[in-house]
DNA sequence: CCGATTTATTGACCAAAAGCAATGGCCAGG
DNA sequence: CCTGGCCATTGCTTTTGGTCAATAAATCGG
C-alpha cells in the first residue's frame, strides 16, 4: 500500500512501529490513468500527494493559452497546490497525470493532525519543503542567469529519468520557452560536439 | 537586542518565558555597513541571518560577469545561504547590506540544538521555509510566463517598500533582465496610461 | 495492423531584448 | 561647493527567441 512513502519517511526520519502504525492511519492511495487530473485549477487542493509509481506534472494555463510547468513528479516525490492546499483557497495549478499513476494521499486534517500528534511528521515536512526550496533556488537561480544550451543540459543532467518519459515539449514548458526553441537549441548542441 | 526576531517569532508561534530566554543564549547580534559583505562566495555560510535593521540582498555573478540577485531581505526577514549552511559546501552567493544594517546571527550549532531542544523552534523554521517556498513559486511562475511589464508591475506591487530603498538596475538583476530594457520597460508602462 | 493524433523538426520572417555607446543628472565625500 | 563616480535614459545595431506554416516521424487506440 504505502511501501514507498515509508521507506522514504524512514530514510529521512526513522519511525517506531507505533508511530508507523498510527501515520497509516491517516493515508488513503488513489490510483490515477494517464491524462487524468488529481487535481485541476479553480479546486481547492485537498491532499498532498506522494508518488508511489508513475509521473505527474503541476502545471498553470498563461492567457495568452501556453502551458507552463511548475513541477514534475517522480515515484518518491510529492506533488499538490501547496499555497492552495494550507489556505483554503482555489487552486492555480493543474495535476495531471503522465502516466498511470498512483499516489498516497494525505488530506488538510490529516495533515494537520500529524502536525500536532507526530513531531516526527513536522520534521519529515520540514525536510521535504527544505529540499524543494533548494531545488526550487537552483532552477530560479539558472533561469535567470544561464544560457538555453546550459539549461536545457543541466535539467538532463539532473533529471535524466523523467527526460526520458515525458514529451520534450514539456520538458520545453518547464524551462519556459518554446518547443521549436528547444528543438534547436538541441541542435546547436549536437552540432557542437 | 532581538526585538524584532522575537516579535516574529512569537507572532508566528508564541513562546513562554523560559523558551524565549533559552532561545536567547542561542542568539548574537551583528552590525554590517553599506556595501560590507555578511557572507562571500566561497566561504561557508555560517549563520541564518536575521534582518532587525537594514537591508541586504543575496546574489551571485554568472560567467560573463553579470550579477543575479537571487533574494532581497528588508527587517523580519531571513537570509543566508541555505545550502551552504546545511551541508557546510562552500556558498555559491553573496550577501552585501544594501544600506547599515544590523542582524541576529543564528549559527549552524546553534541551530541543530535549537531544532533538537524547543519544538517550536522547528515549528518557527517549518512555517518560514514554507513561506519562502510559496513566494519563490510565485516568483518563478511569473519568471517563465509573464510579460516584462508584468513582472515589473507585480515586484513594485509585492515589494513597494524594497523598490523604493534600491536602485533600478538591482531591480533588473532581480528580474533577471538588463538596467536599459528595464528602462526601456518602464517608459513602455508610463505611456500606456 | 491501420489510421488519427501527437510529436519533433525545419524554414522564413518578425518582434523583443541585449549590447554598445553617449549623455546628462545627481549625490556623496572631500 | 566642487568633482568624480554612480545611475538612469536614449539611440542604434545585433542577437536571440517567438510565430506561423509545412512536413515527417512516431505512437496509440481500436
Amino acid at each position: 500500500m504505502f511501501e514507498k512513502f515509508l521507506e522514504q519517511f524512514n530514510k529521512k526520519v526513522p519511525l517506531t512501529a507505533a508511530e508507523s502504525t498510527q501515520l497509516q492511519e491517516h493515508l488513503t492511495v488513489k490510483k490515477v490513468r494517464k491524462k487524468q487530473y488529481l487535481l485541476q485549477e479553480g479546486e481547492v487542493c485537498k491532499n498532498l500527494a506522494f508518488v508511489e509509481k508513475g509521473l505527474l506534472r503541476a502545471y498553470s494555463i498563461d492567457d495568452t493559452g501556453r502551458e507552463h510547468i511548475i513541477q514534475f513528479a517522480l515515484e518518491g516525490w510529492v506533488i499538490s497546490d501547496l499555497y492552495s492546499f494550507l489556505t483554503g483557497e482555489p487552486a492555480t495549478y493543474n495535476i495531471e497525470a503522465i502516466e498511470d499513476t498512483e499516489v498516497v494521499l494525505i488530506s488538510q486534517s490529516a495533515h494537520a493532525t500529524l502536525l500536532l500528534q507526530i513531531p516526527k511528521y513536522e520534521t519529515f515536512t520540514r525536510l521535504n519543503i527544505t529540499g524543494a526550496y533548494l531545488a526550487m533556488q537552483k532552477r530560479l537561480t539558472s533561469t535567470i542567469s544561464a544560457t538555453l544550451e546550459d539549461r536545457y543540459e543541466a535539467f538532463i543532467a539532473l533529471y535524466p529519468h523523467i527526460a526520458e518519459r515525458v514529451p520534450q515539449h514539456m520538458i520545453a514548458a518547464y524551462l519556459g520557452l518554446t518547443p521549436e526553441t528547444l528543438s534547436r537549441v538541441r541542435k546547436r548542441i549536437s552540432l557542437h560536439k
